[in-house]
DNA sequence: GTCTATAGGCCGATAGAC
DNA sequence: GTCTATCGGCCTATAGAC
């Protein structure tokens, strides 16, 4: 029924190139110019080999969306993991292809339903890992948990990002070096309050607005 | 050639219904559900209506596209020129209705050349109407415009927005009780300042993140 | 695993009656 | 302005030869 790799899973290269395929044509074009026909002809391929490897387009979609998953989680692990965690992340963000390929399957999953659950997952494992890692970051950088909670830390990268990205892909630029130099200036400060709490063994401040 | 309203225009209702079953449609399936055929059962009419009062469906989406413009603007100046633009900005932001159209058309607009210019529009005019009013706002509130430019606040609102109203269309609610607290929390606190600043005639603080 | 052939559907768009 | 009828196109998906 299936494609079923052989025993020695060298793995597909078919398979992989209309994967590749559909995750080009969704980033240039958006999901709705994702077609059997069009993943085929950018893949090389007759349209018919397209569903022969995924019965139907559901399941493409599917498919890509959780090589997808993998890909990102592993980065995100990456970034999260990294010494500044922050800066990481910012820099996953402002990646066009990426940040394009993340909103067209948020965006094909408010078309399918098949992809809700996915991206429901996908959101829900980015709030966990970041409420850990960032979390534990801003903590020992003196940020205060309750005014700064990591997953609003979380969506504002996600935010200004997908902003930024969105006004390049149809050439507008105003105000973009304003939001580099904010993120920039942000993260900087946050790296140099955690160095040196971490080099004093103490709690760096970074001041919170004013009670007014 | 075009439809062209009689001479005692009563803004023909027929197109108006076709226009607003568009935009249910885009919010409700997205922007690639739209058909000629879906928008006229939507709005209890044949097909090829639409067609005679949008000779294509270009021209469709793009007249769809300029109602909502005018639409966005109109609230946007109403929402900027309040007491508390902010805050009103905010409220406009998490409507989920207006914010899941606003993105499905940006999202077209990466599918459609016809519909770039239309978006960079937008997104120009939003930034200007921003710069204008909430810059003021921030300013008579005691904000250092280095540390937070208007542009980046109004990216801010968007991007936090945008961001829960996807959430919740997935069923994810994780965070978003944070999420609106941290905005009620900025917004009460500008206010605080903005209203302080007033009475005194003078400059209140909002302090910015220490330099570390 | 890749090919040819093809069924059957929804689509955009047009022509022409009323 | 709204209707009926219809064309040609691209689409998903399947059947069957090799």
């Amino acid at each position: 029924m299936k494609p079923e790799r052989k025993s020695g899973e060298e793995s597909g290269s078919t398979r992989d190139a209309i994967l590749d395929a559909t995750e080009a044509i969704m980033v240039e074009e958006g999901y709705s110019a994702v077609t059997s026909r069009r993943v085929a002809e950018r893949a090389g391929l007759k349209s018919q080999l397209v569903h022969y490897y995924f019965r139907t387009m559901d399941e493409l979609f599917v498919t890509a969306y959780e090589r997808s998953e993998k890909e990102f989680l592993q980065r995100h692990l990456q970034a999260v993991s990294s010494q500044n965690p922050i800066r990481a992340l910012w820099d996953l963000a402002i990646h066009p292809k990426r940040t394009r390929l993340s909103q067209e399957l948020i965006a094909l999953s408010h078309h399918r339903k098949s992809m809700r659950s996915i991206t429901a997952r996908v959101l829900e494992q980015t709030h966990a890992i970041n409420t850990a890692f960032i979390g534990k970051y801003l903590q020992e950088a003196g940020v205060d948990p309750d005014e700064f909670p990591p997953v609003v830390v979380s969506h504002i990268i996600n935010g200004l990002s997908r902003g930024l990205i969105n006004e390049e892909a149809v050439g507008v630029s105003q105000g973009h070096s304003e939001l580099r130099a904010f993120a920039e200036c942000w993260i900087s400060k946050l790296e140099a309050a955690h160095g040196q709490a971490h080099a004093s063994g103490d709690k760096a401040e970074i001041d919170a607005p004013a009670s007014a």
